[in-house]
RNA sequence: GGGCGGUUAGCUCAGUCGGCCAGAGCGCCUGCUUUACACGCAGGAGGCCACAGGUUCAAGUCCUGUACCGCCCACCA
């Protein structure tokens, strides 16, 4: 049997074969040794997925529009590169193993050593990078897999190291305080995600601080300024009491002292904005609660932080990690008793305690019942507490000088951004219209996003992920001796001294790591250009590149110095004064190492011709919620880093919800799994579904049914996949009658002149469809491309051409033509859905390849040759075929068709009865029916059908009245059925009238609509006017 | 609190620059072993286009407001 189809379209055993070809014959794969001038390339990169879980429909979603894009530009001669690989996913992956371990072992992280606790998550991250990349490549995604990358394999890792170097080179990482979350119970940092908002039921409690000297307000007496909190333990680390500069006792009462409760210290009472002004009648429930003045405690809340940034407040810690009331992590002035005697005690403790010295002294002034959202940690399920750390940062708004000559300086207008900044770069192509968004309203969310950009915090307190290349030394104290353990922030004060010191004898300011295990070997980062030429003695920046992966458990990186003279002395000099170095605890953001995503995978920061073909790329394709976190990052440090954007298009995808509008979560238990869908329909039926589903506006709501598997076990589904499956199933079978019916086929058998209406008509189809879908995958559209893919294959393709071909494969004289049309537009067909449908549409191709080796129309069109689908030419050149006359005829006959079958099922004339039918119709559309009576006849189940100008209606025909054609269908014996249907009709075309009457009677209408439309107006009533006379005519002959 | 999107047939969604009697798939009803396909073929029923105003000769489409649903960001003294 010479490669006709199997009967029985089966999913699993098409995508097998076609992966296998694909894969032997290495069709994935981008070249870097073309020619960038001759052979444009396209690149995408893919958005990383995470290693903490198998894909979700999301990401069968996200990868099937990638996969079309490159499948389309493939196709189109593009040297194309989709870029896969894995992301780390730090906290999410660190997460996610914390459990297994503990579920399956009983054992927490702080069990492990540190290296025993990554190898752990290391064999984690193989499991699941193996399972998605299985995925990935089980749904036909068109990787170049040979590259493919992992977030913290020693590619991405070198590239982490360069980039942060430049950073550091360019004073832009610096070390801050910040406020994390912190779970005092199971004493970790929590990402904002981790913590659950719950509802609790607490107080407010009015507590009166005494004014240092009492102050008078309009003859009244003031001793002291009432605050209100629901967290009156934090009173101990206040260094400050806000109110709003527009609340009129402020002229009074700003630049004043109080004395703090229990501790005595003095504070001043300070203006700011952001204080609440008090209004019991305000709809604003904190202004309800507010007495107008604010306690202010940088070191444990997020926004009294941002006061005492603002207002240069001291800082007093008053906890210790696990919560308790310390006076050992920053309370400098706790010597009152009674101060001391709240030491030690739990946060939750020191709060009762509090209130009560508070009433006891009777400054406390009023309790009030107050429900508020509280955040707790997810695991300990305890009120999480802001907790002040120590975090490197980002500058993000800092001018970057060498940035100057390429981009200009001052700031970008209407916002503070520099435009030599990284949030400048970032900002500025989309400005310039270099970088766009597709939908175009997300370029807002980044917009907006970038305006308000505040410095990146980019250190994290875990153990998975790209550990920070800085190594913090302790100074000696005496000669050759370590020092004892001394208090980070007392070194790190140490430190900075020495640097200074260093600093001075290089002229410059603001150096900040060293590493040195031993005396002669060393590096340094320089914060500062001016220290570059020095410095650059100092260090081989290389091997800083290849100096150890991060937290991989390497020896701290040793350098021998290659440089002599002042810079060497002063590099001597500190490491004489250095006794040990430590490895920064922390690992980086997994974003940053995101961030270099699109040239880390290339090499970067070495000049490979990866980066030379391929970069910058051209689509980011990716969902709504990582435009700021990652989308933004990317195009900074591209700029950055590499020269240019990373990509010049960012096509935002919908969310898939299930039926009800929720996000598909493990916690609902609502997910869909890509690889049941595989399994159940085929992956081009899923492709095919999601891709349908997917518009430019609306997310995509999924609804999930339980499905029984073979084996008894219960999963997800939607009924939504059986579209994608009924297609795939439409396909092959049409495929299989062509190819049944394409055996032996003679490419010189074609004689155009040997064409009838309905191949012309079909070509044109054709023509117009591949015409609509190149453009509008041009413009990333999917859903809109598939209809018409649908429409053309499914309505004019199977339902009239197939069925119009039959006859003429019977015809020895008519079937050469007729086979090469039918040859020539399925070739044309696969290529078009291939990018869609890619597994059914090359093993379909690949049969029709063995059966007509050769698709042409002699003189008209050829198809291009091609041993693989995958990388067959895209249609083009078939505007020729473009036909109206032969649509226009087409789709009057189709109209016959449709009539005639209508009253047939109306009279239930038996498919088997072969009937009779005759038209009347004006002279023209008489000839041109008269010339398609084959067609009809053999779509409509006739014997014979006439048409003429004169035609006369047998006494017991049906009618039906289409345009301008009275249609009878003969031998119909029902009288009153007939007058009920013509009647019913009949008041159809007079609503119709009527509607079009009132429209032209208007005179607004007929002086002011455009005089086209009017015209069309005019046309419309004079139809449905002879339209109408025709079915009363009808109707009176029954009568009579 | 700020921003974005949605509301059209029982369900999931299209609907261009405002202009034919508002469309598709699924589901539903009727008929069909038509030699590619019942995951199919033919036909049919089904709509106050969320609500209230406004602009216009004309509004599903533009403007204003309301309600509900969803998402993102910020915040929670």
């Amino acid at each position: 049997m010479s490669g006709q189809l199997s009967k029985v379209y089966e999913p699993k055993i098409t995508e097998e074969q076609a992966n296998e070809l694909w894969f032997a014959h290495k069709y994935f794969h981008a070249e870097v040794s073309g020619n960038c001038e001759t052979r444009k390339a396209y690149t995408i990169v893919i958005p990383p997925p995470n290693v903490t879980a198998p894909l979700h429909l999301g990401h069968a979603l996200n990868n099937t529009l990638q996969d079309i894009l490159i499948r389309f530009r493939r196709m189109q001669g593009y040297n194309t590169l989709w870029m896969p690989g894995t992301d780390h996913a730090g906290i999410a992956t660190q997460t996610v193993v914390e459990k297994r371990l503990l579920a399956e072992r009983g054992k927490r992280r702080t069990d492990f050593e540190r290296e025993e606790f990554v190898a752990h998550v290391q064999a984690w991250k193989d499991e699941y990078e193996a399972c998605i990349i299985g995925q990935l490549k089980a749904m036909g995604c068109s990787c170049d897999w040979e590259r493919t990358r992992f977030t913290m394999d020693q590619v991405c890792a070198k590239a982490v190291r360069a980039a942060f170097f430049k950073l550091f080179k360019d004073g832009l990482i610096y070390r801050g305080k910040r406020l994390v979350n912190w779970d005092p119970a199971t004493q970790t940092v929590l990402a904002d995600d981790e913590v659950e908002y719950e509802t609790v039921q607490g107080h407010f409690w009015y507590m009166r601080y005494p004014l240092v000297e009492p102050v008078e307000i309009q003859g009244e007496r003031f001793e002291h300024v009432t605050v209100a909190t629901t967290r009156p333990e934090t009173m101990l680390g206040d260094t400050a009491v806000a109110m709003n500069p527009n609340d009129p006792r402020a002229k009074h009462l700003v630049g004043k002292m109080v004395r703090l409760p229990i501790v005595g210290r003095v504070i001043p009472i300070i203006a700011d904005e952001h204080v609440v002004l008090p209004d019991p009648e305000s709809e604003d429930e904190k202004a309800r609660y507010s007495t107008g003045f604010l306690k202010v405690t940088p070191a444990h809340d997020p926004d009294d932080w941002e006061i005492g940034q603002r207002h240069g407040l001291d800082i007093v810690n008053v906890m210790a990690p696990n919560g308790s009331i310390s006076d050992k992590y920053g309370w400098g002035d706790a010597a009152d008793p009674d101060a001391q005697a709240l030491l030690g005690m739990d946060r939750f403790e020191a709060r009762e305690a509090i209130v009560e010295w508070f009433r006891q002294e009777n400054l406390l002034e009023d309790v009030r019942e107050y429900t508020h959202e509280v955040g707790h940690s997810y695991r300990s399920h305890v009120p999480i507490e802001p907790y002040l750390s120590d975090q490197w940062y980002i500058a993000v708004k800092k001018p970057i000088e060498h940035f100057k000559d390429k981009s200009g300086e001052g700031t970008i207008e209407g916002t503070d951004v520099p435009v030599n900044s990284l949030a400048g770069l970032a900002l500025k192509p989309l400005l310039d219209g270099r970088l766009r968004f597709i939908p175009e309203r997300y370029a807002r969310t980044y917009q907006s996003w970038l305006e308000n950009l505040r410095d990146w915090p980019i250190s994290r307190q875990l153990w998975w992920g790209h550990r920070i290349p800085v190594w913090r030394c302790t100074a000696r104290t005496g000669r050759g001796h370590p020092s004892k353990t001394i208090h980070p922030d007392q070194y790190q004060i140490e430190l900075q001294i020495r640097m200074d010191d260093f600093s001075e004898q290089m002229g410059t300011s603001g150096y900040h790591v060293l590493v040195h295990p031993k005396r002669d070997k060393f590096f340094i980062c320089s914060s500062s250009n001016d220290a570059d030429e020095a410095l650059n003695k100092v260090i081989d920046y290389r091997d800083f590149l290849n100096s150890s992966g991060a937290g991989d458990g390497q020896e701290i990186p040793t350098f021998t110095l290659p440089f002599s003279g002042k810079a060497f002395t002063a590099a001597r000099k500190i490491c004489n004064m250095v006794a040990t170095f430590e490895h920064d605890e922390d690992v980086l953001d997994t974003w940053f190492s995101s961030a270099l995503w699109p040239f880390s995978t290339m090499g970067w920061p070495d000049n490979t011709p990866e980066l030379k073909m391929f970069y910058p790329g051209d689509v980011l394709c990716t969902a709504r919620e990582i435009i700021t976190l990652w989308v933004s990052r990317m195009v900074m440090m591209g700029q950055y880093c590499a020269g240019d954007i990373p990509f010049s298009d960012v096509f935002i995808h919908a969310m898939i919800q299930d039926g009800e509008g929720r996000k598909m979560s493990k916690s609902l238990g609502n997910g869909i799994d890509p690889l049941v869908i595989i399994g159940s329909h085929g992956a081009d039926a899923m492709r095919f579904t999601l891709a349908s589903m997917t518009t430019q506006t609306q997310d995509v709501r999924m609804p999930v049914q339980k499905m029984k598997l073979p084996d008894g076990r219960t999963e997800n589904t939607s009924p939504k996949f059986d579209f994608g499956r009924n297609f795939c199933n439409k396909l092959w079978n049409a495929s299989r009658f062509a190819l049944m019916n394409l055996e032996g086929v003679e490419p010189d058998g074609f004689e155009k002149d040997k064409m009838t209406v309905t191949d012309r008509w079909i070509l044109s189809r054709l023509a117009r469809t591949a015409a609509a879908v190149t453009e509008q995958l041009d413009e990333f559209k999917y859903s809109e491309p598939i209809t018409e893919l649908y429409r053309f294959f499914w309505n004019d393709f199977c339902d009239w051409y197939l069925e119009w071909i039959k006859p003429r494969m019977q015809d020895e004289q008519q079937k050469p033509s007729a086979q090469n049309v039918l040859a020539f537009v399925l070739d044309q067909t696969l290529r078009l859905l291939h990018p869609f449908v890619p597994f059914i549409t090359e093993g379909i191709f690949q049969k029709l390849n063995e059966v007509v080796p050769a698709r042409k129309l002699q003189g008209l069109a050829e198809a291009a040759d091609a041993e693989a689908l995958v990388i067959a030419q895209w249609p083009r050149g078939l505007d020729c075929f473009v036909d109206g006359e032969a649509e226009k005829e087409i789709s009057i006959t189709q109209d016959a068709v449709r009539a005639i079958r209508d009253l047939r099922s109306r009279y239930n004339i038996a498919p088997a009865v072969m009937g009779l039918s005759s038209a009347k119709a004006p002279l023209e559309t008489a000839r041109l029916l008269d010339a398609n009576a084959d067609l009809i006849c053999r779509l409509a189940g006739l014997r014979r059908f006439s048409a003429s100008v004169d035609a006369k209606k047998p006494g017991n025909a049906a009618t039906a009245v289409v345009n301008d054609i009275e249609i009878y269908v003969h031998d119909v014996v029902d009288a009153d059925a007939e007058r009920r249907r013509l009647e019913k009709q009949k008041q159809e075309t007079e609503k119709a009238k009527q509607a079009v009457e009132a429209k032209l009677n208007n005179d607004s209408f007929v002086a002011k609509a455009k005089p086209q439309v009017v015209a069309q107006a005019r046309e419309k009533l004079a139809r449905l006017s002879e339209k109408l006379k025709t079915i009363e005519r009808n109707l009176s002959h029954l009568k009579g």
